[in-house]
RNA sequence: GCCGCUGUGGCGAAACCGGCAGACGCGCGGGACUUAGAAUCCCGUGGUAGCAAUAUCGUGCAAGUUCAAGUCUUGUCAGCGGCACCA
């Protein structure tokens, strides 16, 4: 078969046919199956695209097959920092670039002969999608959920330009060497916290892997415990968090993070220069490496102190850098006795180590960081564990110095970008009325085309004159407009929504088109994402459905992650590395359907791995066996009496492909699926080489084998069906049933195992008692020459599979 | 460092709920066809010992639970993903 021809011909009927496109008027039940979309930083599809589309493309024919209306979009991320360095590099302008690598990916998608439906395709960076973006921020804004503050940057002091976290290699700009600090801006966020609870609860009823729910747990960190205020003695307040409220009696300092406001007022003036220069230190350490236990512990003393609000004792307050100011109050008190980094701080600088929990079984060996009995805590002492941080807490709140809280490692979403290629964000600050949002009728607030990107100390957008001066929305005087842009995250936290009403230019999508298509049944894509971009996703999606715009409450049903295909050499595939495989070649010499068949058959879907192309002439060989069988039956005559034991065989391999072949597609288990068509395709050909045949069952079992194939080589088995004579496309044809009488068999074949151990292995009629079977097994030879003289101790019969007995 | 995952033949991998480890395929060995090669077809193929029947070892490593462990538990080593401005 010519594949170049036969992909050429059949991607040109379905265009025609519009045969890919959802089918809104259908009433058959829908699937909407989505794969994150595409993010067009390189020029061409590369093998992980492949990876992602081609098998999860079979998965949506396979669901077609089986009876569904099947919705299957494709888009473009197409906003973000790639495009934008390359314009730095090149003086390419990303709108240009991005265009450009769209166009080249957009063909090579529709050369892959995915059911994409091309009709309501989203590119993020076009005006008439982030016009709704916008809208998104604006609606978030108006219900309290957007707002600024000041947060931390990394800022490169010689480029003076903000870099990612990807930009900053080991604390050092990536471009020019420079030293990185962190340097603090008023920025955006979006104040997901306000829906962690419920982004936590909500995880349990999702059909996800487990390890994702488990990570976005972790992420969002829940942690019950208690807030404790100290006074201190200029008058201000610090406010703690801990979840051992038990120790509170041990705490020997408190420490505030060097961010903290406070830590700047409090400081004595003999302690300012060394609290100044900790300050500027610790700037230039990341937060991973703050965290780090091994690191050694720094701090400096402020020179001031507070009260334990329990005691009345005076404490010294220290700035330490493994306090994270994003995390809980940026303060913590301090239990040396009690807790690893506070017993390793506190032995460097010489503070006092004070036990005020007991061990019940064995010695106290500080720190001890278990849960005890309380001592050295006036009328707590005796209390143990939760009780004792329970009453604690309750003591705390009744002297008003705090009580119980539940506290989340979640923050809020940082969304301010200061960078060009993004969804400007629509806010106008105006010297009279302050922060003012742009009105949704003067929507979008258009990107400009015409600007400088080389980093000078202020973003893009901030050196547009045009873009920047504006009059305000509500009194009309003059106005500056915000110069930063969103994250990208932002973009794709609601395309899958508005996949469903791609084209509306009154709102960005209907409300009851929305609630037909949505939420997506199966969504698919890489586990890198776990955290973030799902974790916003469905914060989006609460948010809207709390403002009335949709009316279910996770976005995602089924989620699976596809594994990651590395470089032959086991690396990630990168131009650094050298090791970058191009799928064209191989698409080119095979075609596209023996390529998404090997990327199906060769690993393991959910775990990717290193490439290596051992198979790939492997699955061209399988499909000229399979086309030749297809084209010798289809010239047989039908007929044929015999229903003997070879039939019965056959038809039995024929029901087992469908029901193996369905159950491994249904659970992205593609590689077995294959596995088994390969099974089936033997069978085939074993009967086929008799001498005599059932003309009319080999003739169906090779129908149903092309059906079976269909959803994985769809191009080459359209051809094979059009060829057998069958009408209209296979994809119209549902997909086999298996016949669960011919799947049973007379006997089956059970392991004995004489005390855990295979002796030998036997027949057993189908429907015998454990009791039979045992006593068959006791009657074989092998097994009394093993066992002769022994007692019987134990028989364990596992139906269908062995029997175990044991002497004694 | 923290969170999560993975580790099985020469290779890609499979193994439903704890039940015959290695399905399917690659590679390799042998054979058929052929003047020859290619292609195709058939047989074999985890290691070790043995002519063989067979024995014995075997799922990163070390323990444990169980009639039975690749699968569960604890510890440990290695690799991968994420760590909030790559997306």
């Amino acid at each position: 078969m010519n594949m170049k021809d036969v992909e050429r011909k059949w991607q040109s009927r379905w265009e025609k046919a519009k045969f890919n496109n959802f089918d809104e008027k259908s009433n058959k039940p829908k699937k909407y199956i989505l794969e994150m979309f595409s993010y067009p930083s390189g020029a061409k599809l590369h093998i992980g695209h492949w990876y992602n589309y081609g098998p999860t493309d079979s998965y949506a024919r396979f669901k077609r097959m089986q009876g569904y209306n099947v919705f299957q979009p494709m888009g473009f991320d197409a906003f973000g920092l790639p495009a934008e360095n390359y314009a730095i590099k090149t003086g390419v302008h990303p709108k240009d670039s991005t265009e450009r690598n769209i166009a080249t990916m957009e063909g090579q998608l529709r050369a892959m002969g995915a059911m994409f439906d091309w009709s309501s395709e989203i590119k993020t960076c076009e005006e008439d999608y982030y016009k709704w973006t916008q809208w998104m921020f604006l609606q978030l804004y108006k219900r309290g959920l957007a707002y600024r503050k000041e947060a931390p940057v990394n800022w490169c002091p010689s480029c003076s330009t903000v870099l990612a976290n990807e930009q900053v290699v080991n604390g050092a700009c990536e471009r020019c060497g420079s030293v990185v600090v962190r340097k603090n801006l008023t920025q955006w966020f979006f104040k997901i916290t306000e829906y962690a609870e419920e982004l936590l609860t909500g995880l349990e009823n999702l059909d996800w892997p487990e390890k994702t729910k488990l990570m976005q747990k972790n992420w969002i960190g829940k942690s019950t415990g208690c807030e404790i205020e100290f006074d201190c003695d200029t008058g201000d307040k610090i406010r703690v968090f801990t979840t051992r409220c038990d120790t509170v009696f041990g705490v020997s300092y408190v420490v505030l993070a060097p961010e903290h406001p406070l830590a700047l007022k409090l400081a004595t003036p003999e302690q300012l220069p060394a609290v100044e220069a900790y300050i500027a230190e610790t700037s230039k350490v990341n937060e991973i490496d703050r965290l780090s236990t091994t690191r050694e512990k720094t701090g400096v003393f402020t020179g001031a102190y507070c009260t334990n609000p329990v005691n009345g004792k005076k404490v010294p307050i220290y700035l330490a850098d493994y306090v994270l100011y994003s995390y809980g109050t940026g303060a913590v008190m301090a239990v040396p006795a009690h807790d690893e980094r506070d017993f390793a701080f506190a032995t460097k600088y010489g503070l006092p180590i004070v036990k005020v929990i007991e061990n019940t079984h064995g010695e106290t060996v500080l720190p001890f960081t278990e849960d005890g009995i309380m001592v050295g805590s006036l009328n707590f002492d005796g209390l143990y564990g939760e009780e004792a941080r329970s009453e604690v807490a309750n003591h705390i709140a009744k002297i008003g110095k705090g009580g119980k809280k539940v506290n989340y490692r979640l923050r809020d979403w940082l969304v301010s970008r200061q960078r060009y290629w993004g969804a400007p964000i629509p806010v106008v600050y105006c010297p009279v009325c302050g922060t003012v949002p742009v009105p949704e009728k003067e929507l979008p607030v258009r990107l400009p085309y015409d600007v400088e990107f080389h980093p000078d100390g202020k973003s893009p957008l901030a050196k547009h004159e045009k873009f920047m001066h504006t009059t305000c929305p509500q009194c009309g005087c003059e106005a500056t407009r915000e110069a930063d842009t969103l994250d990208t995250f932002v973009c794709s936290s609601w395309y899958y929504l508005r996949y469903a009403d791609p084209k509306n230019d009154r709102e960005p999508f209907d409300r009851e088109k929305v609630d037909k298509l949505l939420p997506v049944d199966t969504y698919v894509g890489g586990a890198e994402h776990a955290c973030m971009h799902l974790l916003y996703a469905r914060f989006f999606t609460k948010a809207l459905r709390d403002m009335g715009y949709l009316d279910f409450d996770e976005p995602f049903l089924r989620l699976v992650h596809q594994g990651v295909i590395l470089g032959p050499d086991g690396n990630r595939m990168s131009k650094s590395h050298g090791n970058i495989v191009s799928p064209d070649d191989y698409v080119e010499t095979y075609g596209a359907d023996a390529f998404r068949l090997y990327l199906m058959f060769g690993f393991s879907y959910t775990e990717g791995g290193p490439w290596n192309d051992d198979g790939i002439k492997a699955i061209a060989r399988f499909m000229e066996r399979v086309e030749k069988i297809v084209l010798k039956v289809t010239d047989y005559p039908s007929g044929g009496g015999m229903l003997g034991a070879e039939e019965k065989k056959l038809n039995y391999a024929r029901h087992f492909a469908i029901s193996r072949v369905s159950r491994d597609m249904e659970a992205f288990s593609f590689n077995t699926a294959v596995a088994r068509l390969m099974e089936l395709v033997n069978a085939v050909y074993k009967y086929d080489g008799l001498a005599e045949k059932n003309y009319t069952l080999l003739k169906n079992t090779v129908k149903d084998l092309v059906l079976l194939m269909a959803p994985c080589a769809p191009h080459f088995c359209e051809e094979l069906w059009e060829q057998m004579d069958g009408k209209g496309s296979v994809f119209e044809q549902p997909y086999p049933k298996e016949d669960p009488n011919a799947l049973v068999l007379d006997e089956t074949e059970y392991a004995v195992q004489v005390n855990s151990k295979i002796v030998c292995k036997a027949m057993v009629a189908n429907g015998s008692s454990n009791d039979e079977i045992r006593d068959l097994a006791l009657s074989l030879p092998e097994v009394q020459e093993k066992t002769a003289g022994k007692e019987l101790k134990k028989c364990v019969v596992v139906p269908g599979r062995l029997v175990n007995l044991i002497f004694g």
